[in-house]
DNA sequence: CGAAGTTTTGAGGACCTTCAAAAGTTGTGG
DNA sequence: CCACAACTTTTGAAGGTCCTCAAAACTTCG
């Protein structure tokens, strides 16, 4: 966190902004906030459940999962989170961490006390605002995942995965909706879409036998998006890339 | 809405005040609110996905919950709202309802203006905190919905579920925490937590076999406690019954 | 090049679904 | 207040999806 190298808030603080008029003197605090800066390797645990919260996290570089473990030790990985992602916002408004945070890329994060960002909300609503839409998208991402979880065919749920997974990196330009990076193992995918590490193996390869994905390496090829898109059932319009209402 | 019976909000205030400051002012605009007050006969489809959001809902009597309708017709509940719920104050953000509303019981309930709802956060940055709070402990139910739906048998999770209503009852009155009326078919259940109707009889009735539960009619009543919190890996934390953290 | 991690294959079995029908309950009108 | 209709719960049976366990093939990385 030396002074040489205050983190650059600009591109977060441009998503916070999308669609929506935020005053120069909000957004000039947004910049100001004392984000520090932290390197993280490859599988890190950066936050554990259980832990109180101090901080919360803006990805300026890799790929990050959120978790929760359950009894016997597995993950539920809840939301993935990408460049430009706050991760755990909400942190802010509680005591102790409800779920865990790890890197599956090294990756780099810009953190921020849970009481700085609490102090914005109330010198200036509008900020308050961007930071409630943000829960929301948030909530909206864990219904659809309900919905997914409890009403899809595996095959569907991973199809569905992979469709936000290109929708969101080319939102942030590392895509160009149809190929993309995935640096996780299909042990990951099986624990964000809740089944066997197996049956995704298997499902992957009924979704490449009927041309709809080519896969190599971490590459995912979509090959045929119409269909995938339709069996999938995917609309984007639940991560709500419109923006916030405003006030008339 | 005819002025002799303006709706008293106040016990929907005293919710977001929960172990927190809110200001007079920002109470007496709370309670200033334009509500409506609307009654709803059963199963009757309150607000539908797809349309522009208008009003947000508080639920004044009955039990009402949001739903995802998919492809093929069928509903996936993603929550239950009792006495003193705020059911969808996020929709405040968003153009388009994203989820269905629909009564279980002939229920009463009052709604605001989205946009009213909005300036409030405008005027009163700590109403806003309020609101923002709210969307989180959505969230975070969903979560845990995702975790139960993905990674639970059936049993657990329809054991979870009864627990989360025995919980919810008590906090408003409504239950001593053990025994309580619930009223909604096994059908609903099913929609609720992702399994058949069959399916749901059948762990219900292994629940009774075990002298975990008894039912009848639509009485729920938990016979060991402990050996269902147990089975169910359920802890209340994630309700966030303490309300938020405030700024120090 | 070897070691560790990841993906793929196979087999058997548990859990949950679907369909269909019977039994029981609730609500309504005569 | 009873009779009947409509709905809800329960039971049975067959079948599919997904799981677990275990081992082999393939990749990645030091």
């Amino acid at each position: 966190m030396s002074a040489h190298s205050k983190p650059d808030l600009r591109a977060h603080l441009a998503k916070f902004m999308r669609g929506r008029p935020i005053s120069k003197e909000a957004q000039q605090a947004f910049l100001d906030l004392d984000a520090k800066r932290q390197e993280v390797g490859m599988y890190q645990d950066f936050v554990r459940e259980g832990e109180p919260t101090e901080r919360c996290c803006f990805v300026e570089s890799g790929l990050i999962s959120r978790y929760k473990t359950w009894r016997t030790g597995g993950r539920q990985i809840i939301s993935f989170h990408l460049r430009g992602d706050f991760i755990d916002l909400s942190s802010s408004l509680i005591k102790i961490q409800d779920h865990g945070i790890r890197t599956h890329t090294p990756s780099v994060l810009f953190t921020v006390t849970c009481n700085d960002i609490l102090r914005l909300t109330a010198d200036y609503p509008e900020l308050g605002r961007a930071f409630w839409f943000d829960t929301l998208v948030d909530a909206a991402i864990f219904q659809k995942w309900t919905l997914n979880v409890g009403r899809r065919t595996a095959r569907e749920r991973v199809a569905h995965l992979l469709l936000e997974f290109a929708y969101r990196f080319e939102a942030i330009g590392q895509s160009d909706g149809r190929e993309f990076i995935l640096p996780i193992t299909q042990a990951d995918l099986a624990d964000a879409v809740g089944l066997s590490p197996v049956h995704i193996n298997r499902s992957l390869q009924w979704l490449r036998s009927q041309r709809l994905i080519r896969t190599f390496s971490k590459t995912v090829i979509i090959e045929d998006m119409e269909a995938l898109v339709a069996m999938a059932d995917f609309r984007s319009a639940y991560l709500h890339p419109e923006g916030p209402r405003e006030l008339t």
